[in-house]
DNA sequence: GCAATTGATGTAATAACATTACATTAAGGA
DNA sequence: TCCTTAATGTAATGTTATTACATCAATTGC
């Protein structure tokens, strides 16, 4: 699932992705690139859609927004589970992987004969800086 | 935030959610209730974001869905962390209230001086029926 | 009881997010 | 080259959520 090479609409994305200060909606994406030739938002859609299956954007659910990788975490097809720290006032978001919260939810699942295919896990808060 | 009564519209979401199998998009829920009178997302958005602040309904955000709580846990103002396991396939949600859960990510929050307001935690995948 | 306030409701319009459908083009392999 | 697959362009549409404003109901203070 690792890409080769990406094509130009996915470098664009990912561009402003990892340039932006705070997770960006698809739309505002768009709009970032309409000087580069953007000009519907499949164009932006579709390049997500590659991007998060490579493991290097992720979305947050609870934004309807999306991220660049800052965690260069497993990106294989087994996929670790990453729980997001989502600062409300300035945006950052911190990625943490963390195999104790991993354990006990695949615990828990096994427990009830849950199979899990995706775990999301977000956190609405503070962070440190804006919490001084 | 524990209602004393709830109001007609928030009476008849709730009843519409307890009855169905499945979580239900806020328009799902207004079609379900146009023979009752209701004309407008609205109406359906306020009974849900009330019914959500008693703790009675919880929105899934994986899903832009919700479903009635079933699990009759801490409706109070410091709410307990849930995890929800979503069935893909029969659409059933079962709530997880998880201590240790709970502890290891606000440990995790804290070690980064991160205040945590509200925690998203959704698993997707197959029910033990749906595994059979 | 009655004014003042607060919370809930009704309605329309619009904003924000995402997908379907279909035509076209680019890339890679037999 | 021919065939297949992946990516792209574009328009239209579908889905989810909010803003704005008028009205109505319940509660409180007098
Ligand atoms: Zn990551
Ligand atoms: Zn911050
Ligand atoms: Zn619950
Ligand atoms: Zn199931």
């Amino acid at each position: 699932m690792e890409p080769r090479k990406l094509t130009r609409n996915q470098a664009l994305v990912l561009e402003t992705l990892t340039h932006a200060e705070a997770p960006l909606s698809a739309y505002t994406i768009l709009d970032k690139l309409r000087d580069h030739g953007f000009r519907a938002p499949l164009q932006v859609y579709r390049a997500l859609e590659k991007l998060t299956e490579f493991g290097i954007v992720h979305r947050l659910e609870s934004l309807n927004a999306f991220v660049a990788c800052t965690h260069p975490h497993d990106h294989g097809p087994e996929k670790a589970v990453i729980a997001f720290a989502i600062c409300e006032d300035c945006g950052q978001v911190s990625e943490i992987s963390d195999p104790e919260i991993e354990d006990r939810l695949s615990l828990l699942a096994t427990k009830q004969q849950f199979r899990t295919e995706k775990t999301t896990i977000e956190m609405r808060g503070h962070c440190g800086n804006c919490t001084a």
